[in-house]
DNA sequence: GAGTGGTCTAGACCACCGG
DNA sequence: CGGTGGTCTAGACCACTCT
C-alpha cells in the first residue's frame, strides 16, 4: 500500500500530492480553475476520500490551491512570490539551498566554551555543559553573504572539527552523526551593523542588517543549536506563506 | 457531535486540543514528560483514534508537544520564545493585537488611483481597476510605531472612507463588509530609512528599518490588499515556530 | 435540493523503537 | 517481542454555498 521511488518511500497521500502539484505546475489545472471534487479524485486515484483530502490539505498549506466548503477547490496563482528567497520551512543549510552556486566558508572563530545564562536557558543545558562556538562567513560566488554565529551543544554534536566548518555542518549532523532535525524557533529583526559586520560583510556603520536568530531542535525535541545569521539588508529576504485552514 | 461554548462552535478535535493545552499549561503534563498514548486518550475523551490524533497534531504544530513514532508524545518547554512579538499567523490588524494599549492612527495619505504594473500583477486586476491607496502612521502609547502603505482593491473593499482609517480597516472588512480573510504571502527585509520614515518614525538617515511586504487574500483566494509595513529596527521583531511533521 | 468540503468512526495494517 | 505513532479504509453525517 505504498510506493518506493528511487529508494524513497512515499505514502499514498504524498504520491497524490506530487501528481496534483505536477498537474498544477504544468497547467493541466489552470490558475483560477476549479479542481475535480474530492469524490472524483478519490475514485481516480483509487483511495479513500480521507486519504485524498490529506493530499489536498498538504497542497493547500503550501498555498498552491484554495478550498472552500460548499463550493470547491481552486488553483491559486503562485505569482511573483515564488522566487529565490529563503523559505522558513527550509531546514537545509546554505550549502543545500545554493547547491548550484559556489559556496565557500571563511572560518572566523572556532572554539569550545561554557554557556552563559542565556544559552543555558535556550539550549536547556547546565553551566558545565560545553558548547562549540562557531563563527563563519559564508561566501557565495566570491561575495560575502552571511555572517553566522552559532553555538552547538557539544554533547550532541560530538566531535565537531575544524574541517567540518569548511563545508556543511548540517550535512555532518545529518549524514555522519545521523541525527534528524525536528524544527526551529526563529526570530527576525533588523539591526545596525557592528564591527564584525563592517569588516566581513563589506559594509559600513550605517548599513542595515537583517538578523535571523534561531534555536534548532532535533526530532526528539532536544535543542542543539542557537545561532544568529546576519546579512546586509540588500542581499536576502524571507518569505512566508500563510493560509488559514478550514472554517 | 459537537459543542457550542459562548456561541462558538467547537469540533471535537478542537475541544480536545483545548483541554490538552490546558493540562500542559497548568503543569498536569509537565515539561519533558510523556503523554498517555493515543489509544488511552482516545478512550478517555470517547472519540476515535483518528480524531484524537488530529487534536495532537494541532498542538504539535504549535510547538507545544513533540511526537516520535515508536516512542510516544512529549511535552516541550515553551521557553523564552513566547513573548510579545508578532506572530506570522496573526491576521488581525494592529488594533486587535494591541487592544489593551492606546492606538492612534495618523492619516498621511488617502486617495484612489489606478494600479501600476506591479500592483496589477500582485492583486490580479487590470489597469482600469482602481485601488484605494492608504498611508497611515500607527501610533501606540504616543510613540510612532508602524508606517503602513497599503493598496486595497476598490471593487472588493468597497466604500472605504476616511473615517475607517482612524480605527481598524480590518475590522471594517470583517464586520461591515462581512468578508473573511484566507491568508497572506509575506516577505520580510531590512531596508534603509527613506524620507517618510525619517519624518514619521522619529529616526535618521542611518536607522535600519524592518519592512514586511504582504499580499492578503480573501477566503476565496482573491487578493485584495498589497501593503508594506515599516518599523524602526528596535521596535518590532517577528517570530516563527517551525515543526517538521511526521517521518 | 444538489453538491461541495469538513468531521468522525471502528477498525485494520504498517513502520519504528525499545527492551 | 510489545507498544508506540502513522496510514488507510468505507462509510456516515454535518455545514456550507449556490441555484
Amino acid at each position: 500500500m505504498s510506493v518506493w521511488i528511487r529508494g524513497i518511500h512515499l505514502n499514498k497521500y504524498e504520491e497524490i500530492a506530487n501528481e496534483l502539484r505536477r498537474r498544477i505546475s504544468e497547467g493541466e489545472y489552470a490558475e483560477g480553475e476549479i479542481l475535480p471534487d474530492q469524490m472524483k479524485l478519490a475514485k481516480e486515484f483509487d483511495v479513500s476520500r480521507m486519504t485524498l483530502k490529506k493530499a489536498i490539505d498538504m497542497i493547500a498549506m503550501e498555498g498552491l490551491i484554495f478550498k472552500k466548503r460548499g463550493v470547491g477547490t481552486f488553483v491559486l496563482k503562485s505569482s511573483l512570490w515564488n522566487n529565490g528567497d529563503s523559505k522558513f520551512d527550509d531546514y537545509n543549510g546554505l550549502t543545500e539551498q545554493f547547491g548550484h552556486r559556489r559556496i565557500v566558508s571563511k572560518k572566523i572563530n572556532f572554539d569550545i566554551v561554557f554557556p552563559d545564562e542565556k544559552l543555558q536557558s535556550l539550549l536547556m543545558i547546565g553551566a558545565s555543559n560545553p558548547v562549540y562556538h562557531v563563527q563563519r562567513l559564508r561566501i557565495i560566488d566570491d561575495k560575502p553573504y552571511i555572517l553566522e554565529d552559532s553555538y552547538f551543544v557539544a554533547s550532541i554534536i560530538t566531535q565537531l572539527k575544524a574541517e567540518h566548518l569548511d563545508g556543511s555542518i548540517y550535512g555532518y549532523i545529518r549524514d555522519e552523526l545521523d541525527l534528524k532535525i525536528g524544527g526551529a524557533y526563529r526570530k527576525i529583526h533588523a539591526d545596525v551593523a557592528n564591527g564584525l559586520d563592517i569588516k566581513e560583510l563589506n559594509c559600513d556603520v550605517h548599513t542595515p542588517i537583517l538578523e535571523v536568530e534561531q534555536v534548532v531542535y532535533l526530532d526528539n525535541g532536544t535543542p542543539f543549536e542557537y545561532s544568529t545569521s546576519r546579512n546586509r539588508f540588500d542581499t536576502r529576504s524571507y518569505t512566508i506563506t500563510d493560509i488559514i485552514g478550514n472554517h
